[in-house]
RNA sequence: GCGCCCGUAGCUCAGUCAGGAUAGAGCAGCGGUUUCCUAAACCGCAGGCCGGAGGUUCGAGUCCUCCCGGGCGCACCA
């Protein structure tokens, strides 16, 4: 970031001597090596402006860049210009890098404003899934992310722990504990098959005996509440076996009982974006291009969930969030679609509800690859999997691919401790300088002293130089990362680490004279980056393994 | 059938939003080196009609159209 700083200021000028305004967005890339440290094609898009050849600018902006401080080398070549910096500009933002210290990276593009976050949002019908596991480090990550840069942050869970499939788990439950009362009763059609309410059976029917022979009026209330008592405890268990915590938890019920389902839904229809047919009222989608028209009141008067959704987004903006974040799985889509328009229709912002949208997950090299069903009782546990793996390996496989594309989980890559596996890699770098820092210390001697007045100069080996233009990237990558890819931010890690290691391996660093302070600031920077981007990440950043 | 997402090296994937210079990484494969401040290495080689066909452009993995293949959705479930 520093670099392109630097960069831009200096290309501006010399268009400037061209009698050219400097676009506002002047394009810069990190090209390949051979090329130099930065390159722009500006003299393309100028070529048609000035009615000259690329080349014959190009050349023209390098011979105004000649001489320049900053630069080492400054080449025109087929349009392009290629610029190199020199050792003493690289120095310069190590050593701002190491000025900014922990507070390297951030950044105020939020400026204070409250942002929402809400994922998982998990039914209270079973243990969270492998599946959830991907959205619940999603979601945290780009919590994080966001609030590296700058904005108010908050964590929200959306409990559904009303409705139909909330019967059905209760009815469920309620066959577990009378099969534990040694009764034949079968879980009901479309109910939850899965193991893990045996053992609540198990339990409800010691304390509780024989109370509840049928499963009437009082049975249901009785065991939706137990149920849905133990499946968020279930949840809460994982989520913080798994790192994540949330700030707020809403409950639909806290929905309905302030009326805003029903304030809602007569400001649709007041705006005509309703009609009534068949009993029930119905949103007006395909007049907006939507493919069909979904129900927002059953006949029977009560809102379906779109018509709670569109509700609480509602609420959401009320509340005074700026922007809110919504992390679903791609079955979601239609749905997202629709909440999208209604809350368009009800004049809401542009741009207020984003949807980062993920595929799912599938496990390789494990047991149990079948396809997962929650309500089948075929599924991994979360939980198992991070009792296997740690909450490290999980965390970081989970957010090592775009959001977007489907996941495999490789099992076994994932339960290797060696460097093959990337976040050992990753945090491999860490621990690494770490050791280097408790050494220096130990052999006393001014090696270990602060980095502050140290002469960076003496860093004049390839490697690094680049590990200074890697690190300053860090800024950049974050704000790359927050548009819902993380993934990026695991890839520009396993760069910085692909650049320490052999570094490692061939530069000795202790008891080198001159040199040492050096490179043991070189090193400060590179753990400072890596233990920030491990941080966002929720992945620890050891100091021995 | 309609809508959304994906299709890049044997495998898992970056790169596609903002079109640019010989398409990148990790794993697996092959060949070397090393055990040092260190947690379990380091260096190199090989591997690709970027799903297919058209189009736009000086220039397409990237943009447009169509087709093929895979996933997801198309409920008065959530």
């Amino acid at each position: 970031m520093q670099l392109e700083a630097r960069a831009r200021a200096a290309i501006s000028q010399a268009l400037r001597r061209l009698g050219v305004d400097c676009p506002a967005d002047l394009p810069l890339e990190r090209p390949r090596p051979e090329f130099g440290d930065l390159s722009t094609r500006v003299a393309f898009p100028l070529s048609r402006q000035l009615g000259r050849p690329p080349q014959e600018i190009a050349s023209e902006l390098a011979a105004a860049l000649q001489g320049h401080l900053d630069f080492a080398a400054v080449k025109a070549v087929g349009g392009f210009l290629n610029l190199q910096f020199t050792p003493a500009a690289l120095h310069e933002v190590l050593q701002e890098i190491l000025r900014q210290g922990g507070d390297y990276g951030r950044q105020d593009l939020g400026r204070g404003r409250h942002l929402q976050v809400e994922f998982v949002s998990s039914n209270p019908t079973g243990p969270l899934t492998v599946g959830h596991g991907r959205q619940a480090a999603l979601g945290d990550v780009i919590a994080a992310l966001f609030s590296e840069l700058g904005w108010r942050v908050t964590r929200e869970y959306y409990l559904n722990d009303e409705g139909k499939q909330i019967d059905l788990l209760a009815q469920s439950l309620w066959a577990r504990y009378r099969q534990a009362l040694g009764e034949e009763a079968a879980i009901p059609e479309g109910g939850y098959q899965g193991d893990y309410l045996i053992p609540i059976g198990e339990e409800l029917a010691q304390g509780w005996g024989d109370r509840y022979p049928q499963f009437d009026e009082a049975a249901r209330v009785a065991f939706r509440k137990a149920a849905v008592g133990r499946m968020m405890r279930l949840i809460e268990e994982d989520l913080e076996a798994f790192g994540v915590r949330f700030d707020v938890w809403t409950r639909e019920g806290d929905l309905h009982r302030r009326g805003l389902v029903r304030e809602t839904l007569e400001e649709l229809r007041r705006r005509g974006a309703t009609y009534e047919k068949e009993g029930a009222v119905w949103l007006r989608s395909t007049d907006y291009g939507l493919s069909r028209d979904p129900v927002l009141i059953r006949s029977d008067g009560t809102p379906t969930y779109l018509m709670v959704d569109i509700a609480y987004h509602v609420d959401k903006f009320r509340r005074g969030f700026v922007k809110v974040i919504d992390v679903q799985g791609a079955d979601h889509a239609e749905e997202q679609q629709q909440v999208k328009l209604a809350l368009r229709l009800l004049g809401l912002p542009e741009g207020f509800l984003e949807y980062c949208v993920h595929q799912f997950v599938t496990l390789k090299g494990r047991e149990g690859l079948e396809r997962m069903s929650t309500r089948a009782g075929h599924f991994i546990r979360l939980g198992d999997l991070i009792r296997e793996l740690g909450r490290d390996v999980v965390r970081y496989f989970m957010v090592r691919r775009k959001p977007e594309s489907h996941l495999v989980f490789d099992y076994e890559l994932a339960k290797k401790t060696s460097m093959d596996n990337p976040v050992y890699y990753v945090q491999y770098a860490h621990t690494r300088i770490a050791s280097i820092f408790r050494e220096a210390g130990k052999s006393a001697t001014r090696d270990a002293l602060g980095v502050t007045g140290v002469d960076l100069s003496l860093l004049t080996d390839p490697n690094e130089l680049a590990l200074i233009k890697e690190l300053d990237r860090f800024p950049e990558v974050i704000v790359q990362a927050s548009r819902f890819a993380p993934h990026l931010l695991c890839e520009y890690l396993e760069g910085i680490a692909a650049l320490f290691h052999p570094y490692y391996a061939r530069v000795r660093i202790l008891g080198q004279g001159e040199a040492t302070p050096a490179r043991l600031a070189l090193l400060l920077g590179v753990q400072l980056v890596l233990k920030r981007g491990l941080a966002i990440l929720g992945v620890s950043a050891p100091k021995e393994m």
